[in-house]
DNA sequence: TCAAAAGTGTTATCCCTACACCCATGC
DNA sequence: GCATGGGTGTAGGGATAACACTTTTGA
């Protein structure tokens, strides 16, 4: 690469046609959760972890699915900003936790030009979206995530169609838990979008431990037992009700409401405390 | 800005001009640990957290320290093997601890182009570099950190020079530890750089906790009393030494040899343990 | 002799896990 | 009546904080 003494020289060349030409998108992860009535009267609709993805229309990776994404308008916009306009054309929201994630810049990313994508993650709660997402998107249930001998495995169905993808983890230093990772199978999904899907979960499942990070997914009433089933959800494993109930006492506040009709003693209706 | 119904449309303005140029560039936050000698024989060295810093030869900012760093070479690199490039350039180290931190998009974040930075925090072993750094560089010491009512003040020293600046911190929303930085006061400090300080100080601080991170700014043998100073310069507290040495037992190795030379009692040295 | 740091042992406390148990509901 | 989830109390164990104490050195 050439090197430059001074501003002045890079400025010619900038202002010529030595630099080939950059462009950035975003990419955004839009996590929610969703329940499937279960068919026993009295057993609470099940919960699950679910994302938005979009089916590409054009080349390349025609009618495979991807992250929402976009864009960034160059003279205007800073990264934020554009995060926030495709989520409010996916979704029709505005207002939602949006966090950024990680820049990808692998030059293959895509096969038409030199793309550099920073990934989001938004948190959303579904109840407050009606059915007003776009006309080509779809929301996905997480429905399995494994992991055996650092090969991680992930199930996604929407009802209609399955994606399942696989992804090698290498351990990148021994200091720390940082990983490399690769895609092993992947037939469904259109870019490097398969290690955005994983990376932005795993940043989830840890912020859920030392934040209030799930309240942005959840409505402004809730049971404690919906709470503790959507941490359950993300977490990936049962936790056991009491000690649940004490770290989640100070960060809710009772109401006067109660909800009932499940087959069970009825439960009352808590708020996250400001 | 402009809806694009399918990619032919898109490539087309892509191709003309339309689109306005967009340059990346990656900002390097390298820390070390230096150590100062003390006047009293029986003292051992005191520990300081140190960054290294360019000055500007041109304008915009001349004059003014920044963070090392370097524009992407969109036909060939990655963001990280921009990074390293840069790192190698200034310190003439390879094999470097290097973390992703945050993508900056800032619109006026340069007053010439748009220029969206990436920033990486690079760790290093302060001995592993003789005086090799690049000539306009130059390590400042982290000599304060102090918060007050969301008023982070830093001051930085190099023995020539002094450069204190402020940023103020405000919570992005309340379910999560995010904040908002702005900077409060500055008058050496190039770009936004103050933020990726603060930013990358910040981040190692929490990595501290869960991860052997700081034995990528160790030699191979230390003792623990060393060690513990990194820690503690790190987090900006003084740990009990029962408590710290149960902790780090099972992450370091003891080896025979012995460090002598203080005016006290001499201590066993170890290693990380693989 | 003495100040400084190296290094170890002990107790009190907190937090979390695990389990046991009772309550209220709809069919 | 009974399965299911709502909700609470308590004993045990592991980790950590705090403190006290001994050891070893160079000037």
């Amino acid at each position: 690469m050439k090197e430059y003494k001074n501003e002045k020289e890079f400025l010619n060349d900038y202002n010529s046609d030595l630099f080939e030409k950059l462009s950035m998108t975003t990419d955004i992860l839009i996590i929610s959760v969703s329940s499937k009535k279960q068919n026993n009267y009295r057993k609470t609709s099940k919960k699950m972890m679910s994302i938005l993805l979009v089916k590409r229309k054009d080349y390349p990776f025609k009618n495979m699915w991807c992250l929402p994404g976009g864009f960034l308008d160059v003279s205007s916009e800073t990264l934020d900003d554009c995060a926030r306009r495709v989520l409010k054309n996916e979704t029709n929201l505005s207002n939602v936790y949006l966090e950024q994630l990680y820049t990808f810049s692998d030059i293959n990313r895509d096969p038409r030009m030199r793309i550099v994508s920073t990934s989001y993650i938004a948190l959303v709660d579904k109840n407050k979206l009606g059915d007003n997402i776009s006309s080509n998107a779809s929301w996905f249930d997480v429905v399995k995530i494994t992991e055996k001998d650092n090969l991680i495995e992930i199930v996604l169905n929407n009802s209609e169609e399955v994606i399942t993808f696989s992804i090698k983890k290498t351990l990148k230093e021994k200091t720390t838990d940082r990983y490399k990772f690769s895609i092993e199978s992947n037939d469904k999904l259109a870019f490097d979008h398969p290690i955005v899907i994983l990376a932005g979960i795993e940043r989830l499942k840890n912020k859920v431990n030392y934040t209030d990070i799930v309240f942005n997914m959840m409505g402004e009433y809730f049971t404690l037992g919906e709470l503790q089933q959507v941490y359950e959800v993300i977490l990936n494993k049962k936790l056991l009700d009491p000690a649940f109930r004490r770290i989640i006492a100070d960060k809710v506040s009772k109401t006067d409401k109660i909800k009932t009709g499940g087959g069970h003693r009825p439960s009352y209706l808590y708020r996250y405390k400001k």
